[in-house]
DNA sequence: CCTTATATTTAACGGTCGTTCAATTTAATT
DNA sequence: AATTAAATTGAACGACCGTTAAATATAAGG
């Protein structure tokens, strides 16, 4: 269901207009997948957004299920790249504090959110809908598993008397404190009734080194 | 968009039949939107579920988005009715320790959820939809913020320093951990390879304990 | 420049979608 | 038992869905 059935060699490279055109779509499917979800967005709309036929999507992207995997693939592998050279760099330095080993997870993908990139900010929705949806282990799998296990591992030799299990599990919590972020800050903003804006990130990490410590 | 446009008094108390063909379309609605989304789930499959004829969805349930208001609003308030009892039970007894109160507002959903009941289990996921999708914010608003704002104020009162923003947001911090433990489960399985089944809510309240305490 | 692989368009297929409306059946009220 | 509001059915509407096939335009490779 991923990939053709026959797998033709490439007999020409792809014109940069092509491959322009490709970028369009997955931009497009990015953004719509992000806003309405991968049944409330059509490919029709994605096909419109991009100024392209219909089509056109189904020979860039394959079926709806391939473009969404293709879309989400498309950043995993930059984003997996930043968080662990962070977590490199901060272990280069001598023995990192748990709140440095969490931030290098969390602060790489926070940086392009809120650095104003339009297309990082559905990408990071995109990753809340990976995550909640079992739908989509395969992807989460592929794209994210490796990298939060060297990050559940590295944590897990920093509090020897833990059990795995219970690192994974918080983990996981803290990766999903750090996606409501993103798919929630409506909501904290509605409960925490008026308040000047003020570091939610800072706040997270506050919040998880105190949950790792306690184990 | 709610409400019908004149809403004429009823002249006839509805009869047992047609209060019994509400509650199972209701019920199938829940099943099919915890299952596959808003978007994902169609009124046909709804009715097909529940045994009915199409019209018959919407005579009871109004307009799709009507019809997912109903579901959601129709656990809200017993749910709501929960978390208080539980929270005025921990304050009756002398002071109770923050642990307590964030049990109080978590252990009622899971003791429903875990509880055998698919009805509720399906429940705690629209929770989940609904707490993560902007386009529920009256929802959310209407059913979960009284709740929320209790708990924000009653924790907010045992922890005198901290402002309250930061307050509001690990309390959605800790919603979202809790969330995941239902929307999730798949990925800490994942993630913690093989490994006795464990308890996930105790070690969410372990990790929220310490993280509130450190403000 | 020619050939032709690749990109793109145009058009259509068979389904499913949410919703509506006019019968028809059920049962609460008098 | 008669009346009729309310519940339920059956059928259809127009719109949109994902996908596909064939025709045409573009441009890479020789």
């Amino acid at each position: 269901m991923m990939t053709q059935t026959t797998d033709r060699p490439r007999l020409r490279a792809p014109s940069k207009r092509s491959l322009a055109t490709k970028t369009r779509i997955l931009d497009s499917a990015e953004r719509l997948f992000a806003a309405r979800g991968f049944d409330g967005a059509s490919i029709r709309d994605i096909a419109k957004d991009a100024r392209v036929q219909g089509a056109l999507v189904a020979h860039h992207g394959g079926s709806k299920e391939e473009l969404f995997y293709k879309v989400v693939a498309r950043r995993a592998e930059e984003l997996a790249a930043l968080r662990i050279a962070a977590l490199n760099a901060a272990l280069a330095q001598g023995t990192p504090s748990l709140r440095d080993v969490l931030r290098s997870f969390v602060q790489p993908l926070f940086d392009k959110v809120q650095g104003g990139d339009a297309a990082w900010a559905a990408y990071g929705r995109l990753i809340a809908f990976v995550s909640a949806d079992e739908r989509w282990r395969d992807l989460a799998r592929d794209c994210f598993d490796p990298t939060a296990r060297v990050f559940i591992a590295t944590i897990g030799g920093m509090i020897p008397k833990a059990r795995p299990e219970a690192v994974a599990a918080r983990f996981v919590f803290m990766v999903s404190a750090s996606l409501s972020i993103i798919t929630s800050t409506w909501r904290v903003q509605t409960l925490s009734q008026e308040g000047a804006t003020y570091d939610l990130v800072e706040d997270l990490l506050n919040f998880a080194t105190a949950g790792f410590e306690a184990l």
